[in-house]
DNA sequence: TTAATAGTGTCTCTGAGACAGTATATA
DNA sequence: TATATACTGTCTCAGAGACACTATTAA
């Protein structure tokens, strides 16, 4: 979105935006709960960046940049989402194009597509990342309580959340926001979260196991009292959603655990 | 991020197609049926376009050209959609956007991102515009006999066609291959040609008439023999699919009876 | 042994589908 | 009245969810 000098004589501007979620734990740990919100859910977070040149100066928008030349589409998705996180996603996947007329302010000299991705990526890794991005253009926000945003990216956020949610029902997603193993109960706590419901933990663990999707590692948890959790990976040669007819694995994504496509699966787009 | 260098000289081209499908009867009105196929099906066909000038000369394409610098994405789909068949969408929603480095041969000096949208016409309609439209540059293909494509085309036509069985499945959208009226029967073909199985006439029915999609106008079809059936129409006033918090009524086709939205629907997207 | 969470068995309900059966307009 | 198609009733089965129950480990 954004850089308006660029583009040449009258032609429209390409840009490409990414929105990046990770889940915050509602209770740090270590940290005991607090006693008023005994069941705290984690919640949902992504970062944006603070525009510094005109229009919307000043104001929060989804990290994106013009598309390069020699750049994929993907490519430039994760592209940003690397230098305003510095973190590789674990899924990545187009969301829509924007391009009406109207969705710059009115003194705009140019008009610009935006092609929105969006992305998970895993919590534990936010932390560590935080430290690398020392930048105070860069912040993250909760999904409910976000600022004033620059351009249409409320909408586009608000569309974001809504595929978000609808693919954690019918497709396997949800360990992006994960780390290579987790418990069965951590799992059930992301779809909580994301769906804003709780789920039976008995009737979680039927679909998870007649879906294969995840396969046990033998080892448990250590360190907690009382019966350890077991551990599971992700079963990667399942692929976590019909993709269609298009399914390959994606360069950006070639050296994460997770695969992507360069489509999208619209098992169920609206 | 947001702005590295505002792109050089050579910047990206940006196009917008169209993928648009029509159903053709399997025998015409008034001629016997072939004893061979006693229960043949209509099948899907969509327009393509000759291509005048490299790359790709001589080649079938999908209709489209360079996003206007004034005009709306799905206005510009519509207007391709226009110019190529001489009619209006009754269903229009955008598929995906294709901006992969290799979808240009070689030799080729620009590179082109396409925002691809689908669409789906009336059959009948087609005829007519047939006539309309007298060029040698367009012609109608069956999905199942397509000629060498340009460009990625073959690809992007897969998923549409993929995305159109999905939809068609979970949605109400089918009808927007009928005029304003038509009995189950005929809506119930639509569906089994396009998904390419046989439906139960009698669950099928149940489940539009739970659904509330369809309203009966009260009259019959005329002229045959035997049991005249009921002729419906469509319930404008259920949306065919959820669209999401962004559902809203499309300028593109505010003349037509079906509305349509700038986002995708994505209840199920792969 | 107790506490606390991991994990299992089983019941009910709903919707999809199969398929037999009834209704009705025309010849 | 015969016939072909429109339309209805009802059975079975599979999956989702509710919820009581058992298992296991560390304090």
């Amino acid at each position: 979105m954004t850089c308006p000098e660029s583009p040449a004589a009258a032609s429209v501007a390409l840009a490409v935006s990414t929105v990046i979620f990770a889940l915050r734990p509602a209770s740090q740990p270590g940290k005991p709960e607090h006693p008023d919100r005994p069941d705290a859910l984690p919640s949902l977070w992504l970062p944006l960046v603070k525009r510094i040149r005109p229009p919307y100066e000043g104001q929060w928008a989804l990290p994106g940049g013009p598309l390069q030349i020699d750049e994929d589409l993907e490519s430039a998705a994760a592209r940003t989402l690397a230098s305003t996180t510095a973190l590789a996603p674990n899924y990545l996947e187009q969301l829509y194009a924007f391009g009406t007329l109207d969705r710059s302010p009115d003194g705009a000299r140019d008009r610009v597509v935006s092609i929105v991705y969006w992305a998970l990526v895993n919590a534990a890794e936010v932390i560590h990342s935080n430290e690398l991005i020392a930048s105070e253009n860069v912040a993250w926000f909760s999904v409910d309580d976000l600022p004033d945003l620059a351009f249409d990216h409320d909408v586009i956020i608000e569309y974001a959340l809504w595929r978000l949610r609808n693919k954690v029902e019918y497709s396997r997603i949800a360990h992006a926001f994960l780390g290579d193993t987790f418990t069965l109960a951590e799992l059930r706590e992301v779809h909580e979260a994301v769906l804003g419901r709780s789920l039976d933990p008995a009737n979680f663990r039927r679909q998870l196991e007649s879906s294969n999707t995840i396969v046990p590692t033998g080892k448990r948890v250590t360190g907690t009292s009382y019966r350890p959790p077991k551990l599971y990976r992700y079963n990667q040669s399942v692929d976590p959603l019909d993709r269609g007819p298009l399914s390959r694995a994606s360069p950006a994504l070639a050296d994460t655990a997770t695969t992507s496509s360069p489509l999208p699966d619209e098992s169920r787009t609206p």
